[in-house]
DNA sequence: ATCTTTACTTCCAATACGAAAGCAAAGATA
DNA sequence: TATCTTTGCTTTCGTATTGGAAGTAAAGAT
């Protein structure tokens, strides 16, 4: 329930180093990717991404991205047990740095990557502004 | 010299996990930053940026990145104990992540971060593809 | 009443990191 | 030519972060 704690100061007033402080771990873009693909997730199904976060890892990140409101935790609406975390605007305006990253590892890394993530660059290499707002107005 | 190894194998074929498995740490991209906007640097310039990286996690990243060919290094035409950092293709195209980082702080930090980088949002915001590359065509 | 599932927490060994000091080679200075 | 300084690292070491396995409490299912 308790993010450990991290030195709360910036390296530096730089946009980029900022942001990377904030969120420059190697989970919470993944975490954030899940939630824009989904829209919601569970505890559980996180767990099961294929990167196989570890529990503890992933408790305290969606405490940290909780506690910056890159994301919201709501209660199931039938079963007191679940959690339900969804993004908030601010989580869901990473999209765009998401979808640079897809576009350069499809340029870069095209061998190691799935099919849908390789058919969504292309998409935005077609149409980019219409290619993101398709997932972000929704 | 040498960078540390890293376990290199992808944790999953996800584009996004894919390339901060390679260079998602806290430093990677704010070198890469360095060089987008100075076009060169020496260790000792990198050194002296204000998030203050240590000599050896230097090292490190410079040689790791020299690696993935993300940057190169190459001697000083007069200098013999100097060398010079500069981006490769691959590394310059990381440009618009980095963009969109920006764009991102710039909305949600912005009371943190200096005025060159606003000023660059602002830009971004207006004309992408005309900011983007002016910075990318040179 | 007992078993299972969910969302965590706890613990610990391995890894990564930051700060400081050290170093060799090249260049500058006297 | 001898010494001082600069540059680009490497080494060391204490601390912080991470991954993996195991444990737990509460809720739900059987």
């Amino acid at each position: 329930m308790k993010a450990i704690k991290r030195k709360n100061s910036f390296r530096s007033d730089c946009p980029i180093s900022s942001a990377l402080d904030l969120f420059g771990d190697k989970w919470s873009l993944l975490i954030i990717r899940d939630l824009v693909y989904f829209g919601e997730r569970t505890f559980k199904d996180f767990s099961n991404a294929a990167e196989k976060i570890s529990s503890a890892r992933l408790a305290d990140r969606l405490c940290k991205l909780d506690v910056l409101g890159l994301i919201k935790k709501s209660n199931h609406p039938t079963n007191k047990k679940v959690f339900i975390y969804s993004l908030t605007e601010k989580g869901l305006d990473l999209f765009p740095v998401i979808a640079e990253y897809v576009r350069w590892s499809n340029k870069y890394l095209n061998e190691h990557i799935n099919e849908p993530a390789k058919e969504f660059a292309q998409n935005l290499e077609n149409n980019r502004d219409e290619t993101l707002s398709k997932f972000m107005n929704r």
